[in-house]
DNA sequence: ATTATCTATAGATCTATAGATAATGC
DNA sequence: ATTATCTATAGATCTATAGATAATGC
């Protein structure tokens, strides 16, 4: 049965949003076509109709998770956003999480469009930790900052990454958790006392 | 044919070494049983005289592979080892380089046996890192050193799977290599003052 | 008439096993 | 006799496509 265009885009969606959430928790290989269409409530011959391949779908949804992370991160304190993003709970909900630490190992692997895609993701990942430096420090703009963004990232990213690889109770998946969240703290603070 | 115990152990390592840099160019869900084998001169068949299972292959691939990025690093000055790790050489090297690095992702979606050789792994790094920094000054030993292991660790990872996830010829890709650099080495230089 | 969905299936994978072969190791 | 390898294959996936169906949108 045919259905409006508006139905259409709400499918294509809910495809999106579906795909985004598996390939987080099971990697870009671990989710077939057929498995993602029947939670999505469509059957797996309709996929082909929103996509060409499932390789643009990968494309598509990695473009989706990653400025979904953004959004939920931005505009905020950076040391608050920190706080968040090394939390036990982030590391234990990996489907809702940041999609730069869920799939990053995975997305080497693409094809370089896709990589494109990510690099734009962690591009405007660092951009809004910029502005959240530059926020606290309406003097600081420019000196470093962008810099220090990247590292703070590269750190906080690691972080869960190496956490999550861990068994559900390692004392080692905390650790790592909680020594880079206190050396992100200081690392925000030393730099607030150079002002 | 029958063959020797020591080819067969010869046999069981190519078949180890062969996976573990598999995996870590193509993931544990990339490579297949048969095209392992092929690759190491064998049958596919042959392969379940060495392993239960393909899972059982990954927990000691994996063992294998961080215990040889170990030995790599183990003994040197941290400065040298942070160099040499956040390398354009390395993040290039992906199925010659740390298999943390390479393969955290995927770990996360493994068996709890197989997180549990990760963790093990990851913390042989760890202490080889505090060994590091504690060598530069014999005093240092238990002053914070392991957490600033782990923060150091936790950023040189997360800059070398952030920097694969973007396209060969990204700028963003040797950024986050150059800036977590800076930062580590800042961070090596700032403790060594403290002392 | 167009098109978004469905059913059905092609063709290529994948892991794992069964049984034959032949050389080792008792 | 045991056992490490091989060939062959079972059975379950996987991506992608072909063709039928039926409601939209001209």
């Amino acid at each position: 049965m045919r259905i409006t265009k508006e139905k259409k885009q709400e499918n294509y969606e809910r495809i999106i949003a579906t795909a985004s959430e598996l390939f987080r928790e099971r990697g870009f290989d671990g989710v077939g076509v057929a498995e993602l269409m029947e939670r999505a409530g469509l059957t797996h011959g309709g996929f082909y109709n929103h996509f060409r391949s499932k390789e643009e779908l990968i494309a598509e949804s990695t473009e989706n998770g990653l400025s979904e992370t953004l959004k939920r991160y931005a505009g905020h304190d950076v040391a608050a956003v920190m706080e968040l993003y090394l939390a036990r709970e982030h590391r234990d909900g990996r489907s809702q999480g940041c999609t730069a630490a869920a799939l990053s190992c995975d997305a080497a692997r693409q094809p370089e469009e896709t990589k494109a895609v990510f690099a734009a993701g962690i591009d405007g990942l660092v951009r809004a930790l910029e502005a959240g430096i530059a926020g606290k420090h309406a003097s600081d703009a420019g000196a470093g900052g962008r810099a220090q963004a990247i590292a703070i990232l590269a750190q906080a990213v690691g972080a869960i990454v190496l956490s999550r690889a861990c068994p559900d109770d390692s004392p080692l998946a905390d650790e790592l958790l909680d020594a880079c969240r206190a050396d992100c703290r200081d690392a925000i603070e030393n730099r607030a006392r150079k002002q």
